[in-house]
DNA sequence: CGAATTCGGCTTATGCCGAATTCGGTGCTATAAT
C-alpha cells in the first residue's frame, strides 16, 4: 500500500521508473514516521528520498544543509520538478531581508513553503525556533549529517544542538543523509540527532569502477614531481580533482601544472568568492582538465565524468578520504583515485586535530556563568560571555558544549547557559571538559591512524576501505595497486575470528572498553571508547591477555 | 607535526649556520562601510 504509492510519486514526480539501491528502504521508513539514517552514495540519489517522503506527511519538510549554495542548488532543482508538483521551496539564511526572512516563516506556517533549507547556525535562534515549531513540520532532515561529526566539535558548533532543536519542535520524524560514515560516526549522528530507534539504511557503498592506488615517497622533492606527474598523465584520459592539504600547495600545483601545458586552476577558501565561482563554473564546463583545492571544494559539486582525484596529501580520516574519492567515476565510467604519499604528511593533519582549550579558558567561562546566575541573571549567554571575555563566538559556544558534556552547566532553549544541579565547581568542571576535548583529539589521532593504514597496506585496498566502513568484500576487487601486483590476498578468516569475532564488545587492560572493527591478516583493529582506533598484534594480545570479551 | 621563515650569534665585513619562531582547513552570521 505504501510501497505502491512511493513508487506512484516517485514516477509521477521524478520520473523514476525504478530506484537506486536503499533510496526505497529508506522512503519507506521515513514515510512511516520513523527516524532514518540512510548512508546512500552521491548527490542526487538522496535527496530523491525526502522530496518523495515529504510529499507523502503531512507538513512542511526542513532540511539543514551546511553550505548556502547547497541549499539554493536544492530548491532550485525542486522548483524545476513545478510548483505545482511538490509546492514551493525556499531558502532561510543571513542573505534575505528580515521581511523576506518573515515571509517564508510565514509560508511554512500556513502550508505555501513546503521545503525549508537552512543552516544550523538559524536554528541557533530561538525565534526561528519557536516559528518553525508552530509550523509544525513533519519532517526534520539533516543533508550531509557526517558535518555533525566532522565539524560540530570545533568548527560549527551549533551541529552539536541540533538534538535539542528536534526535542524543541517536539521530535519530528528525523531523516539523516550522508555519503559516508564509519559505524562510530553513525552511532554518532544517531546520538547528536536524537533519533529515537532509527532504522538505518546502508547501500551502495562500493564504487567498483574507481581504481585504488597509493604511490609511496620518501622526500619531499620526489612527491611533488610525482604528483604533477601522474597528474599530467591522467589528464590524457579526463579531467579531475588534486586536493592540496593547504592553500599554499594548492597554488604551488596548479601553477606547476599550468607549466605544463594544463589548465589547472586553484581552489581554496582564501580566494575572493567570486573567483572560487568562477573556477566551479570553468570545472563544470569543461574549461578545466583540473582544479588544485582544498577540502573546501567537493560538497554539492556534481561532475558525473570526473576520472580521476589525486591527493598530494593524505585526508584526516578514512571517512574524509573516501568522501572526497566518491566525486570521480559518478557516471559509473572507470575513474582511478591515487594517494601521493608520504609519511611526514599525516603531521599537519595531526596538527589540525591538536588543540583542546586551555583549562583557564574553561575555568572563566564556567566561573562567568556562576557568577552570572549569582548575581541575578536568568543564564548567562553567548553575547554576554563575548562581552566579558573578548573572544569569538565559535570557541565559546564549543567551551559551552564540553561544559554541558562535563555536566557542569545546562544549555536553555535560548542557548544561555546555567550552572548544572550538582555542577562540580568551574576548576574541576574545566579539567573535566578539557579531558573530554583530549579524548576526541585521540580519537581523531587514531583516525588519521587509520589512514596510514590503508597507506600501507599490502592487501586489497578495497577490501581495507569496505572493511572501515563495516562491508565486508568477500574477494580481493582486482581493481587496486596492490591486487595488480599480487601482493593483495583474501583476508582469510583466522583463528581472531573465533575469539574476538568483528563487532564483538572487548575490554582492554589499559585503555578500557571498545569494538573489534576488522581483522587484518595477524592483527585486529579495535576502536576503543576512549582512544579511539588501535591496532593490535593478535599474537601478544593472547600471549599477554590483553583482551577479554565482555557483555553488550 | 613538519616546513618555511626570521633571528641571533659569531665573526671580523659579508655571509654562514643553527636556533627560535611562525604558520597551516573547512562556513555560518552580524555588522560596518560603500
Amino acid at each position: 500500500m505504501r510501497t505502491r504509492r512511493i513508487r506512484q510519486v516517485a514516477r509521477d514526480v521524478l520520473g523514476f521508473t525504478g530506484f537506486r539501491p536503499g533510496q526505497e528502504d529508506a522512503m519507506k521508513a521515513v514515510a512511516a514516521g520513523r527516524d532514518t539514517l540512510a548512508v546512500l552514495p552521491s548527490g542526487a540519489g538522496k535527496s530523491a528520498v525526502y522530496t518523495v517522503a515529504g510529499l507523502l506527511l503531512d507538513g512542511p519538510v526542513l532540511v539543514v544543509s551546511p553550505l548556502i549554495a547547497l541549499q539554493r542548488d536544492q530548491v532550485q532543482r525542486l522548483q524545476e520538478l513545478g510548483e505545482d508538483a511538490v509546492g514551493r521551496a525556499a531558502v532561510l539564511n543571513s542573505g534575505l531581508s528580515a521581511l523576506e526572512h518573515q515571509a517564508v516563516l510565514d509560508g511554512m506556517r500556513d502550508g505555501t513553503v513546503r521545503y525549508c533549507f537552512l543552516a544550523p547556525e538559524q536554528l541557533a535562534k530561538p525565534e526561528v525556533v519557536e516559528a518553525i515549531r508552530t509550523s509544525a513540520p513533519a519532517l526534520f532532515v539533516v543533508d550531509e549529517a557526517h558535518c555533525v561529526s566532522a565539524w560540530g566539535h570545533d568548527f560549527r558548533p551549533d551541529y552539536l544542538r541540533l538534538g535539542g532543536v528536534v526535542e524543541q519542535l517536539g521530535h519530528p520524524t528525523v531523516l539523516a543523509l550522508t555519503a559516508t560514515a564509519a559505524p562510530p560516526v553513525r552511532a554518532e549522528i544517531v546520538e547528536r540527532l536524537e533519533m529515537a530507534d532509527p532504522a538505518v539504511v546502508v547501500a551502495g557503498f562500493d564504487r567498483p569502477e574507481i581504481r585504488l592506488e597509493v604511490t609511496h615517497h620518501p622526500d619531499a622533492e620526489g612527491k611533488h614531481r610525482a604528483v604533477v606527474d601522474k597528474v599530467c598523465e591522467l589528464t590524457q584520459q579526463g579531467i579531475g580533482i588534486l586536493y592540496s592539504a593547504t592553500r599554499k600547495g594548492t597554488e604551488e600545483f596548479a601553477e606547476a601544472l599550468t607549466g605544463r601545458g594544463l589548465r589547472a586552476a586553484a581552489y581554496h577558501a582564501g580566494l575572493r568568492k567570486s573567483d572560487r565561482e568562477e573556477v566551479q563554473r570553468r570545472y563544470m564546463d569543461d574549461e578545466l582538465d583540473v582544479v588544485v583545492a582544498t577540502t573546501a571544494f567537493g560538497m554539492g559539486i556534481d561532475k558525473p565524468e570526473t576520472r580521476f582525484v589525486v591527493h598530494a596529501e593524505p585526508a584526516d580520516s578514512i571517512d574524509s578520504y573516501y568522501q572526497e574519492i566518491g566525486r570521480a567515476g559518478r557516471d559509473g565510467q572507470p575513474a582511478v583515485a591515487v594517494l601521493v604519499y608520504r609519511q611526514e604528511d599525516l603531521g599537519i593533519r595531526k596538527f589540525f586535530a591538536a588543540g583542546a582549550p586551555a583549562e583557564e579558558e574553561l575555568q572563566q567561562v564556567a566561573g562567568l556563568v556562576r557568577a552570572g546566575v549569582a548575581a541575578g541573571l536568568d543564564g548567562v549567554d553567548i553575547t554576554e560571555l563575548r562581552a566579558e571575555t573578548g573572544r569569538p563566538a565559535t570557541p565559546l559556544v564549543r567551551d559551552l558544549n564540553l561544559l554541558e558534556q562535563a555536566g557542569a552547566v545546562v544549555l536553555d532553549d535560548e542557548g544561555a547557559a546555567v550552572p548544572a544541579p550538582d555542577a562540580p565547581a568551574p576548576g574541576q568542571a574545566a579539567a573535566a571538559a578539557r579531558e573530554l576535548a583530549l579524548q576526541h583529539i585521540k580519537v581523531d589521532e587514531s583516525r588519521i591512524e587509520m589512514m596510514r593504514g590503508y597507506a600501507d597496506t599490502t592487501g586489497c585496498r578495497r577490501q581495507h576501505l569496505l572493511s572501515y566502513f563495516g562491508e565486508q568484500l568477500e574477494q580481493p576487487c582486482g581493481n587496486c595497486d596492490n591486487c595488480s601486483a599480487g601482493t593483495a590476498h583474501e583476508q582469510a578468516a583466522d583463528d581472531g575470528d573465533q575469539v574476538f569475532p568483528v563487532d564483538s564488545p572487548v575490554e582492554h587492560t589499559e585503555w578500557g572498553p571498545g569494538i573489534v572493527m576488522r581483522h587484518e591478516d595477524d592483527r585486529i583493529v579495535v576502536l576503543f571508547e576512549e582512544v579511539g582506533y588501535k591496532t593490535l598484534a593478535l599474537q601478544a594480545v593472547i600471549d599477554h591477555e590483553l583482551l577479554r570479551r565482555r557483555a553488550g
